[in-house]
DNA sequence: CCTCTATCGCGAAACGTTTAACATTATATT
DNA sequence: AATATAATGTTAAACGTTTCGCGATAGAGG
């Protein structure tokens, strides 16, 4: 048996109000203290519940928000949707999460699938999106907060960290330990955050006045397979780097698995400092030292930003949030006795 | 400046037919070819979209499903959650995707939400639901997919894995390399997926007529800590075992972690096989042996079956899919020299 | 050229809400 | 008690679709 489930009608007609009563009462409007009893009683006993389509309707809202990131089975944005997802909830949103696979096409596609769906507002990691799109949502006035990385042409609120500090900090402990032969895994230069970073690998360099060894800059996808192969080459370099930093978890990880399969003994042999997930970095011995990203911060200010938009208030737009990265030490630095 | 998107009146003004007319060529029913032309003309220079919410009004459907998971950090899910996400996207449809944190309270809370947005279906992860809310969605029509986890005490469709078996065989092929003292690491005995696994362990050692030593089955949370304070009691055992099965990813993890920061080699002094996650098992040196789950497959079961309720077809209701794991060796176990 | 039938197009109602604009009632003020 | 005012209620239109039932049209067969 299909049950069909009470309208505002039925209310209306079980409380013996007019329907127009019953929506002011759900919507917050005066309504007389024995009126709003019956109401209650009805909806109770109806079990009514407001049919959120009707509603979208006539409201042109549909208190859902669409997230599109490159990938679910990252854990470093998964942990950043969870919190975004849980406080949209509590504003009564639903949140719609799309997952791009790194596709251009699919990133685009996706996009226009959730302004389709009439979303509210939407969250996005941008990789190669058609920035027209962008700028259509906001004339839409459907606002767009971009997440992890910015996009330069383009006036957009945007919440993201300061990469290019975190690379700077992170090379720079290793120049304080002595080390002055530093390579970098580096991300694609397409992607916002791993230019980021290697412009603070360059900066501090120019800071410190050391000079760039080219050789010691390798361009790896962010995957796992390409941290494990820069490794390597780095391992098998004439002249090889006394410490690698490596800008990202994915590739933090091959890396690691490059230096466990050739037996490499971290720090003794070479001194390590990875980016994101303390779980790995507690997991693999000797601990890692990790640049970590707070990840709640991020999803936090996002969603309320978001939240903000939505509510109308464009005050402060385009706003840039940035939010600082810290440096978890683990063993895996070793103190050259360098004098300098 | 906001732009107000076309609606099918406007596309019938511009082609000069009536609104009727447009709805069928859109819905795919019979045009003259002339009008065709005409309506495809006008929707392209208006920009015309479908509002899915007014539609959603008057077919009941929203084309929408939600996805209720206990985490959306566990990677196991997210990897399960991205292909259906994909799967449906193909078919029209948007996946909400909720995470309740394990908290039993949110769970039902969210699975509330979701029967209040009028998703089309619904799949869920289930951990402390109460059953009766899954019964009143199917009785209003909505299809529920149960997934990795069944409920006795309800006739509904699940896609799962044969955790018994796989536990089965990950302990026997311990046995066939001689092991006798096998400990387990075993989860929350109010998770479906532990209890099985559990099982599976139990019954290998009666078919194998091998007694069961009581101190050799720990019980977790699932959780990393608890594989590494477990993994702890063992080493600290009088009488250690020689294997350790850890029957989730979590508390392999956990479990390895107690390992290397005792310094203990694998498998010299232990042998150990894990569960999930091909990335750890690699990263961990020597290479780990871990039990896999066909993640993929899972999600494409479950998507294709939600889509074929949704489509109506109620054939074979209540579907029990039970797929079965895979064995990675690694180089973490070591050949007893023991003469059976 | 007429009729029959199949095909296609149209008008209008309906989906369940919200919300002006107006109507009514209760309360306060004199 | 009469009026002014505030508080609360109602009517009806509107949101953008789908769909039923009917009318129009066109091509086929005689």
């Amino acid at each position: 048996m299909i049950i069909i489930a009470a309208t505002i009608k039925d209310v209306a007609k079980y409380a013996g109000l007019s329907i127009a009563t019953i929506s002011k009462y759900i919507n917050g409007g005066n309504v007389r203290e024995e009126n709003k009893k019956r109401i209650e009683e009805a909806i109770k006993a109806l079990d009514f519940r407001v049919n959120e389509i009707a509603r979208g309707l006539k409201t042109n809202k549909t208190a859902t928000v669409g997230v599109l990131i490159p990938s679910l089975e990252n854990i470093f944005l998964t942990s950043i949707v969870s919190r975004i997802e849980s406080i949209l909830l509590e504003y009564g949103y639903s949140t719609i999460i799309c997952d791009y696979r790194q596709d251009r096409e699919l990133e685009n596609l996706k996009f226009d699938f959730l302004m389709n769906k009439l979303v509210d507002g939407i969250i996005l990691v941008p990789q190669n999106i058609d920035e027209d799109k962008i700028r259509k949502a906001l004339e839409k006035d459907v606002p767009v907060i971009l997440l992890d990385r910015s996009l330069k042409d383009i006036d957009c609120d945007a919440v993201l960290v300061d990469n290019l500090n975190a690379a700077y900090d992170a090379v720079e402990l290793l120049f304080t330990k002595g080390h002055r032969r530093i390579g970098i895994i580096s991300g694609p230069q397409d992607i916002y955050t791993a230019r980021e970073r290697l412009k603070g690998y360059l900066r501090i360099h120019n800071d410190y006045e050391i000079e760039i060894d080219d050789d010691l800059i390798k361009y790896g996808d962010y995957e796992i397979q390409s941290g494990m192969e820069l490794m390597n080459s780095f391992l098998d370099m004439e002249n090889p780097p006394t410490a690698v930093f490596v800008t990202n978890y994915e590739m933090t990880l091959g890396a690691v698995m490059a230096l466990n399969s050739r037996n490499i003994s971290v720090p003794d042999e070479l001194s390590l400092i990875g980016f994101d997930n303390m779980q790995l970095a507690n997991v693999v011995k000797p601990k890692l030292c990790i640049v970590v990203q707070p990840m709640q911060q991020i999803g936090e200010y996002s969603a309320h930003l978001l939240l903000k938009r939505m509510r109308g208030d464009k005050s402060g737009f385009p706003a840039m949030v940035r939010l600082k990265t810290e440096i978890v030490e683990g063993e895996s630095i070793k103190a050259l006795n360098v004098i300098i």
